[in-house]
This record gives structure tokens, sequence and C-alpha cells, in this order.
DNA sequence: CGGTGCCTTGAACACAATCAAGTATGGTGG
DNA sequence: CCACCATACTTGATTGTGTTCAAGGCACCG
């Protein structure tokens, strides 16, 4: 299939992965360079010309939803992630890749994986973040579509918190460059519908918010929400 | 609205395949067995055995929801696809597979990928297979997520009708083994309003359905309806 | 100050789930 | 073959969650 024009065809498979499962992929890309925010970088349906590694900032990938101006967000790409494994297997990038933040990205530049010289055992690591990715945004879908506004909000922040501790920040207060809107479309939710979530969590107790500056105060009381229906 | 466990965590890829991309594979199954209507073939998270070919009938993949005994059906596999491809790259099986019908089924037995003596050509097939798989239950996901019940159902049907027709059978004319619950459960709907849309369908002259048995009198009017929100 | 954009909050509405009968259908035993 | 029961399906009434529509607040920036 050549371009998606039906909307819903090429999703953007979610793919990320850690700095040090790639560094021998590093070693091919090109100098780093800056993005300003709110810049597109990949546009929907373009043609595959390799991988981009962010070293800093925050994109987003979306797709546009026919008959409505409204977006669907199907993946954040935070620092240390990469940018494009969905279409590796393909010869076009799917859904737009636009930045919400000042970004800094580097092209690991190729047009068909079999270009680069890396050995055998990075090809099947590189396969393997793929399937993980794959298995990881499934699992997402699977919690979007199956639970509450609550549930799927919660376990926003919980995802976010996990995400931050790993990379070594605090995993009670971060900040999220994304605006509600964002957050909502990539929930499959009204706007408002986070906003009042949000305010009822800060009623609850379970976190404190001020403006995109997060901070978990209960986190056991979020994953019992995340848990439940 | 209840719960999905924290096993939601593997999800079953849907994995199916047209019986020409696999024949080399078919060369080591074991001979043909037959499985009476509503058996088990696999319990959740029983180790991985190796894949099984449908040659006839139908099965559901499907995961228990935590406080209730609702199911969400993740997969069905219809005579020609493979059972097992999304455990491939586990050691073990997700989600518990049942036959609906009486199905013929033959096992392909191995315990790891590299156990059998197939050729890298198949090797790869393999893995565009379940790659291709996974985008298909990824578009599938999100459609599901986005789209109204109606078009969720629209769709569904002309999923059928798709595959019924790749087959060699006619598209709009079949019959589906399933019960409405278990529709209901693959789509993530209340089984009445399964019911509901249906009979909304018949009205309306898009479909007529008697029993199992249904006949599509108008795809435009159905697609028509698929793609809409 | 007066924008503009983003966020919050309220009110009304809509869609689909749930609850509750009631109606076919199919299988079993007499 | 029929009577019976269990199960599946349909249909109606009610409820609830989340969207949509609408208005107001707040902050950032000229």
């Amino acid at each position: 299939m050549d371009t998606p024009h039906k909307y819903l065809q090429n999703k953007g498979i979610a793919a990320s992965s850690s700095f040090g499962e790639i560094k021998s992929l590093l070693a091919f890309a090109q100098p780093l360079f800056t993005l300003r925010k709110k810049t597109t970088l990949i546009t929907d349906g373009e043609k595959f010309r390799g991988l981009y590694f962010v070293h800093s900032g925050l994109l987003k990938q979306s797709q546009l939803k026919k008959s409505s101006e409204n977006e669907i967000i199907t993946h954040f790409f935070f620092s240390g992630d990469l940018i494009g494994l969905d279409a590796l297997c393909e010869s076009h990038y799917c859904g737009s890749i636009v930045s919400i933040e000042t970004c800094g990205l580097s092209l690991i530049k190729f047009h068909d994986i079999e270009d680069l010289p890396i050995t055998k055992e990075t090809h099947i690591k590189l396969l393997k973040i793929l399937s993980k990715s794959m298995r990881t945004e499934h699992t997402r879908l699977w919690r979007t579509l199956s639970q509450s506004s609550d549930s799927r909000l919660a376990y926003f922040f919980i995802t976010m918190s996990h995400k931050f501790s790993k990379q070594g920040y605090s995993s009670n207060s971060f900040r999220l460059p994304m605006s509600r809107q964002e957050i909502a479309n990539y929930l499959c939710m009204a706007s408002e519908t986070v906003s009042r979530i949000v305010s009822r969590f800060e009623n609850e107790g379970l976190l404190a918010a001020n403006g995109h500056e997060y901070f978990i105060l209960n986190p056991e009381g979020l994953a019992d929400i995340a848990e439940k229906a």
C-alpha cells in the first residue's frame, strides 16, 4: 500500500529505545541539529530517509482525522527515543512528526536497512527494539480501549513517572511540555475531560499540577485507579 | 465498566497468514487432529510448544477481565490462520485459545524458532507475516478505539467479507460461527449494542441476518458507515 | 492595559452500558 | 415427535460517562 489516504491505515508504531541499546547505531549519526518548537520534522507519507535520534526536547507523531481538525496523537518522542522505527520495513514514514518544544536531533541517514554497515547483532537488536515497541504500543492501545478516562489518565501519569525515573530524574516531580489538548488527543478524549479529571485528582490529593509542572503526591492511589476500570 | 487486568500486559498480537505464504512451514506439521467445539486448545500463559495451523473451524483468543466473567476477545482464527505467532519471540502463549466450532488443526512443533530446519527465506517470511499481523492488529485497535459502534460493526462485516472473498467464497453471503456476545467482546461493546445495530442495519437495508448467516446487501453503504466516525 | 491562547468550569446532550423483560432457538429426555 | 429447559438473542427503559457547546478566568506578551 502506498499512501495512507485512508487515514487510519498506517498508525505509527510507538518506537522508543534507550541510549545504551543503540549506541552502535549512533556511530552513523550525522551532526546534531536544532529544531525550533512547533516545527514539522516529517510530513505524513514522506519518503523514508533514516532514523532520527532525539537528544533533547519532545515531539509528537500524529494523524489527522478526516472531517475534523482534530488530530490523533499516536506517540510522543522524548529524548533518547528513535523516530522512524515504524517506517523501517516500509518505504514511507507514517503520520506527521512535529516538535512540541525546541529539540536537538541527529539523523541516521539510510534508505534501506541493508545500506548500513552495521553488525548482524545490531540488526537483531534493532528488530527486537521494534518488536518490543510494537508490543508496548499494543498494550497501551488495549488499555486506552478498555479502561475509563480516569484509569487512562492515571496510567499516563504513571508511565511518565516511570519514564523520568528511568532517565535518572525525579519520578514524582516532572514537567510535561505537551498541552492538555495534546494529552487528550494522545489518550483519545476531550481536553475538557482531561482538565476535569486533573482537577479531581488534585482535590483527592493524588497529584498537584501547576501549568506544565506535575507533582505526584500519591503514586499508590494513582496506580489503584490505573488498575481498576 | 469493569476491569481488565495487569495481564492486559501481553495482548496477543493478531496473527494470521495465507496458506500460500507458509507452505514451506507446513512440511513440518504433525498430522491433522480434531478439536471439538468449545474446547480449550491453549490456556493463558502456557509454555510455547509450536504454532498451530487451522485447517478448518474457528477459534478465539481471549483474556479474562478481572472482577467479571466478561472476556476480551483479542483475535479470531479462521481456517488458513496460524496460531501462536505472537508467542514466537516469547516463551509462553498469551491469552487462552478456545474453539468456537469443531476445528481441524495441526501442530508445527518446536520450542525455539532456531530448532526448525527452515530456510532463511522462510524465516524472513515468518517475520514479515508477524510484522504485517502486528500492523493489521494495530490498525484494528485504532479503529476500535476512535470510531463509533456503528463504524466498528460495519468495519467488522467488511473485514469478514474481504476475508471470505480472499478465500474464494462469496463476499456477500457468509456464516459467522461466533455468537453476538463474542462479536461484542471482540469489538469492545455490549452484546445488546451489537443486536440493536444489526437490527438497525437490517432496517436500513444494509444487510440481512438470519442466525449466524449474514447477507451483505449494500456493501457501499456499509463502507460509508465504516469510514465516517 | 488589551490582546491571544490555553485552561477550567458549568450545563445540556448523546451514545452506549446496564438493567430488565420477553422471545426464539437448540438440545435433551421422555 | 413433543415437552421441557437452557441458552442466545432481541427489545425497551434507565442510567452514567464523556462529549459538545458555551462562558469565564488566568497568564504571558506585545
